[in-house]
DNA sequence: GATAGTTTCATACAACTGTTTGAATTGCAA
DNA sequence: TTGCAATTCAAACAGTTGTATGAAACTATC
């Protein structure tokens, strides 16, 4: 492999015009125009349009699973093996929040190609998506250990509650913003991480019968 | 208008392939050919193929919108002019997880077309999502006077997450199931809805301090 | 039953898509 | 320098897409 310039140039230009365009219209031709290469280059060095983006997406989608798996065993190992719920759902949605959200002008590329995949939903992202379980099986895993007298059906609703959350805020920001008049400052990541660990939390601690009791009392 | 046999032939038969395979591998020669109607026939009645999307998508938001303003409204009146946070809640997560969970066998195909619409958001559904926000509007004004020493900033992310957790338990009802290892019922509405509702209350009425200040700490 | 308006139809259009081809070029090793 | 493999390139391919056209069939009105 000489130098790997084609490549990459093909991998920048992709993600950059994935980020502000959308999947849907932009293609190859776009694509290669904007890394300065030939058309068949994409090929010759992916395979296929499907195999370039399934490689965006995995490179991206790999670091922040890192990130997350780094944050949940070093909050683990503080704890003697046993992590306090609210660290590792911050563990869970933090890296995620922090990669995509942020003032929109210093968002990195990197960050609205992730917000444009979360929309989309294009297939070859969904098959990668669809791999992410045995990821999340580690924090299902984790959070048993932390609350131990939990059902594991009410483990899953907390973390799928919390996906929920740190996703839909993700994808929905723009709208929230525009609902909000923009009361909620969806910069202030910090701040929404915060919001949704502490609502996971909720979710996960709140007294067993109260609960659902509460809810169903509602429906009369 | 003589009979709309072939528009209505045209909007079933749409709205069966996408709700079974999805936006991007349906075309119009497919819709007509299980409509058994002639090629020209969609343009000729809908415009374009995004409008026939459009009104598809349309007719079944505005099914959903109408019985969530329903049951918001009946609940204000009973409670003169406040109706209690669940309820309110209830009402405006309720129709739509009623409308696209439950036993997959007996789903209807509008509840599978708008599963897909929900995961796939191709551009003339975005639109007319964008539109939505006025109605949204109408449950945050009931949602600040059920609680109005809540700050709107507080109803607004309350809000944001009861919508979150609907949503994303909808899209991703597949993933869950596989994830719990059937474990958590999908085909039980009533008690995804309950649990919905009462996560999304705990958020809107956790003590206001504590609920920040305890995420805060955890972050360290 | 002629007429005007609507609806259907087969067909063609024009554009765009990802992919392939085979020749030209490049760069490295012998 | 020569030879060989890796890379780049222009061009074409093969297929699909949504849309437009103009004639034919139908329908209701007078």
């Amino acid at each position: 492999m000489a130098s790997d310039h084609t490549r990459s140039a093909i991998l920048t230009a992709a993600e950059r015009l994935y980020a502000d365009r959308g999947f849907s219209d932009v293609t190859l031709r776009d694509i290669v125009a904007e890394a300065g290469v030939n058309l068949a280059a994409v090929n010759y060095h992916f395979g296929s349009k499907d195999e370039l983006i399934a490689e965006l997406f995995v490179t991206r989608s790999i670091a922040t699973n890192r990130e997350r798996l780094r944050e949940l065993k070093a909050a683990e190992e503080q704890g003697g093996g046993r992590a306090p719920i609210e660290v590792i759902l911050r563990a869970l949605v933090g890296p995620t929040l922090r990669g995509c959200l942020g003032p929109e002008n210093q968002r990195s590329t990197a960050a609205r190609f992730m917000i444009r995949a979360s929309i989309e939903s294009v297939p070859p992202i969904r098959r990668i998506k669809n791999r992410e379980i045995d990821h999340l099986r580690k924090f299902a895993g984790a959070m048993r250990r932390a609350l131990p007298e939990r059902s594991d059906v009410d483990i899953y609703w907390g973390l799928n509650f919390a996906l929920a959350m740190a996703h839909h805020t993700i994808r929905e920001s723009e709208r929230l913003t525009k609902l909000s008049e923009g009361k909620c400052d969806l910069d202030d990541v910090e701040d929404v991480v915060a919001r949704v660990v502490s609502v996971a939390t909720m979710a996960l601690t709140a007294g067993k019968a109260e609960t659902k009791a509460a809810a169903r009392v509602a429906a009369r």
